[in-house]
DNA sequence: CATGAATGAGCGTTCATTCAT
DNA sequence: GATGAATGAACGCTCATTCAT
């Protein structure tokens, strides 16, 4: 009735920013484990430790408070993938980072990877999709400039860059897909030497 | 007040299995475009050119309908994977037929792509997703075997050959993610060859 | 497509319990003249003045409310008894004053009669109408004890209370019936001391 | 698909009477267990051995065809007073065996004591519901002239006959609430000797 | 600002009725 | 005549949204 403390790091009588932060927090945890449809406002609005009405006052409708929700996630990886390509030199350990970084992210957001990240958002996914598309379309071409660098160190030999930057996205995500939705087990960051492995020598004899 | 005369009962007849696999197949072409959730019904009444009433003799709910149309499309790309076993001899030919089969699905399923088979399903989704699972498993044990009989015909190194079916996997649906989300240009099955280049020899020079 | 205006919020603010009992007013009134299954939870909502939706804020289901309406006229009613056992000597005035009070509870409720008290019930009608049998063999209960007195006090002759006991219920019933279906034309609760009469000196000369 | 044998005593291929005939022992084998809105017309053709449109042939509507039964169970009953009173004669016997009789057919049809007669039918119930009373008000109106017999015959002192049949018209049905609502225990039609009883000499010491 | 009771458009599902076979 | 697949109007219930407090 008067102050609830709930799930994540939620505190009533904040700054109004705080506030906002809390709601999307609540979002995103409830979101690991249901659907856009299948989560209420009310259940944000519990989770949050705030009143349904009160989600209105930050954000317009439900579809734009995941749409929120989905841009401050992509804006904080996308972040951190620059912060991390400018930490790192060039060739593998800039490559190896940037595998990893995805690598850890999955690991930290399986419930989101099989929602926001795989389109369970609404009708007009597509405002989502387009986030994530840029978002994935991003680091493929870190990735690819990462590629190109390494073509010019003599670590990789010359090849359409793009392409074999979707090569090595794929290479993540096959185990990302293959540890979240097959339960096959390992953790998922330990891939790291061997994703780079496969992706530098092939399987080839 | 109680009682209203109801039902036309003007109708066209075809054979009942016809009438099951239309209304599956509108069911699917919706499914192209729209969410579960975003999916009404009528919609599918409509797209099948049955009434709304129809659908529920050969569906018991929108749900089974829906998990049916999954069903049916994994017993589909499952058969056709065994197709492609017994038709190919071990090694580089059966694991490129396998590579070209994935890519050519999801060229001819970009939509479904983004629902069916990423989850988009109802809130007990995990019944849709482990069908879903067990696919994805299934190819990939597959592809295991496969590259087991070619560590045995010395095409590959020895390795751990889940793994590296799943790096395999994961190559195919890069390019799979590459091509539909981010509308990276090329012709889907165009890059089979690609692909088990990168996987042979991988990208070093 | 997929998510619309809704809502106009535009509404009274009564008190809850206020708001609970209007609801159960307004199923009682329609009940009188309409069936369970004849009802639709709109017409309640309209009679008591409040949208469909507010009814599920107060019952669960359509047969739940129906149910919370059958479980509070039997209370009252049986409260009633309880009070006239309290305030009446035993013998000819309490058992006259329970006479009364069932006449007058089922002229005042005609039509519920037909309904709620004769079975109009959801298709689990059991529990409604094991409310009802108890509510009965409540009163058969009470006016066997009331006769038990009666003998006691040689008012009546030695029998089997229980069985003397539904005989005076059925006199009640028979009247009720014949008022309520036929129009036989007379109050009910003059019929008091006729019924009184014949339960008894009986008919013979 | 072709021969269905099924429920009380019907067979295809029979003369239309019988077929008719066969729908309604259905429905009333059915009405025994359940309300009026929870019996589908599927449930009647099946119970019938028929197609469900076959229901149309014989009634136009599944109202007529609950108004139809009831009517036909009436006109049984009724047939069946007026041959006791032409077979039995005036004064004892007579209201005795017209007692027996109601106690009887309450025996054998229980659960239409709580379907039928007491007012599960259809909103325009007052169709249903005026034949029902037609009937209460014929066998009281039949027992009023039995019992001014007995009051020529010296048997009743003088008294409101229409008033006196409704008394023991509520006698006979108080014991078949309580037989049928209350389950308490003993068989309808004993009961003949002790509602005769009561009613000729009351509880009085 | 915050609240949460109230709202009502919308959808899944049922089933009496029809009519091509 | 008999059939039963097809129909579609109708209703119970949900939940995003509003606004009086």
């Amino acid at each position: 009735m008067s102050i609830k403390k709930k799930g994540s790091g939620c505190f009533s009588r904040r700054a109004p920013e705080e506030r906002r932060s809390s709601i999307l927090a609540a979002a995103r945890d409830i979101l690991q484990a249901r659907n856009f449809h299948d989560i209420k406002m009310e259940n944000i609005a519990v989770q949050a430790g705030v009143a349904k009405g009160t989600l209105y006052l930050y954000f317009p409708t439900k579809e734009k408070l995941f749409q929120s929700l989905a841009k401050e996630m992509g804006q904080k990886i996308f972040q951190e993938w620059q912060s991390i390509w400018e930490k790192t030199s060039p060739g593998e350990e800039r490559l190896k980072a940037l595998i990893f970084s995805q690598l850890k992210f999955f690991d930290e957001n399986k419930g989101l990877f099989l929602q926001v990240f795989q389109g369970n958002l609404p009708a007009n996914a597509m405002g989502g999709l387009k986030k994530k598309s840029e978002l994935i379309r991003a680091v493929i071409d870190m990735m690819a400039k990462a590629i190109e660098e390494g073509v010019h160190l003599q670590l990789f030999r010359p090849c359409e860059s793009l392409h074999t930057a979707v090569a090595l996205f794929g290479l993540i995500r096959g185990f990302v897909f293959a540890r979240i939705l097959c339960d096959i087990p390992y953790q998922l960051t330990d891939q790291t030497d061997f994703i780079w492995d496969v992706f530098l020598n092939g399987a080839k004899k």
